[in-house]
DNA sequence: GCTGTCATTGCGTGA
DNA sequence: TCACGCAATGACAGC
């Protein structure tokens, strides 16, 4: 993976630069004279362009159009040095100042313009070590093509895993299952020994469990057949 | 204008029932129960549908995984209370905290998830006024039909594509036994039919499903038996 | 979400 | 051919 740094960015270039330390993927930093943008991310044959602006830059362009004219060309722009363009990124870094106040609905109307108008991604990062995890972290998922996938299942997980005694691991998925909870998992377990023979029983034999009646019968059965 | 605000959003309820005091446009504010989202802004037709997540909640939800699970449905929907769904936002509202450390790898992760992959735009107020404010200009905006798209924007919106995954009850079950996770629940299923199938093989079979050697099939066994 | 740790796997080596 | 050890891979659990 190769970075591109904009030559004019030199208050992050020596932060930047050890990004060249990454492994996983082996990053190559170089400074450069970007036509657009600041940060350019370039692997096989696409590209990702990030521009950066420092908080106190963002709120003093605000009024000028000068902002607005730079978004523009970035959100129009589809290739750049060659590359095609496949993902792009606004950074704010920095914090805003409570001195003089910050006018919030300014920044908020900024916010909502590039979001929803120019359709642009918008990260803001507090602090150096914040624009550089949100860097670090871009890199790897790029070349790990996380970026582009489509969502994903994520409701495997457990609420908590216990490491305690098997009896209680036990009991502990027996419950797992929804309408099964603590009671009627211990009741089960007294009733039949063992998971594997509770997921054996049939539907009649469930019922004989006391607070197992038909409803909760069928669905501890479809689940383990 | 209405905003809906749905109950459980106690905390900001009063904060944003000054909405109503809004003059262009006049906002009509009220309580309601959502069966999605925090807040709905319904305008004629359309409606803005949005997320509020605190920071503590945020980070709480990404180590459970709910997070992905909720946006997942917040993603997948396109019409609440029989409003199409014009535009959806997520909210972080709060500060990271500095004790415990912020982890800012998993916060730029879990943001680039959000934005590229879930394809949701996502607007960081950090404290009550700036969620105020950001409510209000957000309000003020639509009103106006400020927020349209510029023509020439990057793509499509990624949206509800009608097979995004579901939950499956089984592989839930099965996940729930330590040292299983979704992979070797899904590959456990895959070749045993059924989870009864499973709780009834020995070590032996066990260890012909990939990923699983002797410490799992161990495990595995005397948790059913 | 990310990271560290550990189990599994497949391969290369020698009996 | 088989048994064993090793390194790379990949899954899980914890944060
Ligand atoms: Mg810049
Ligand atoms: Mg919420």
């Amino acid at each position: 993976m190769h970075v591109l740094i904009d030559y004019r960015e030199i208050t992050v270039q020596s932060l930047l630069m050890s990004l060249s330390g990454m492994k996983t993927p082996p990053v190559h930093v170089e400074v450069a004279h970007l036509p657009l943008g600041d940060f350019f991310l370039v692997s096989k044959d696409t590209g990702v362009l990030i521009e950066r602006k420092s908080t106190s830059d963002f709120i003093s362009s605000l009024r000028s159009s000068r902002l607005w004219d730079q978004l523009l060309r970035f959100m129009k722009a589809s290739t750049l040095l060659g590359h095609p363009l496949k993902q792009k990124l606004l950074i704010v870094h920095g914090t805003f100042d409570r001195e003089p106040p910050v006018s919030w609905p300014q920044i908020m109307g900024a916010y909502m313009e590039i979001l929803f108008v120019y359709d642009i991604p918008l990260i803001v990062c507090e602090d150096d070590e914040a624009l550089y995890q949100c860097l670090r972290i871009l890199i790897k998922r790029e070349a790990q093509g996380k970026n582009e996938v489509l969502p994903g299942s994520h409701w495997f997980r457990k609420h908590c895993s216990p490491s305690l005694p098997e009896m209680d691991l036990r009991r502990y998925v027996l419950a797992s299952i929804p309408s099964i909870g603590d009671v009627l998992a211990e009741n089960l377990l007294d009733h039949f020994g063992t998971i594997a023979a509770v997921a054996h029983a049939t539907e009649k034999q469930l019922r004989r469990v006391e607070g197992v009646g038909k409803k909760k019968a069928e669905k501890i059965h479809s689940i383990f057949h």
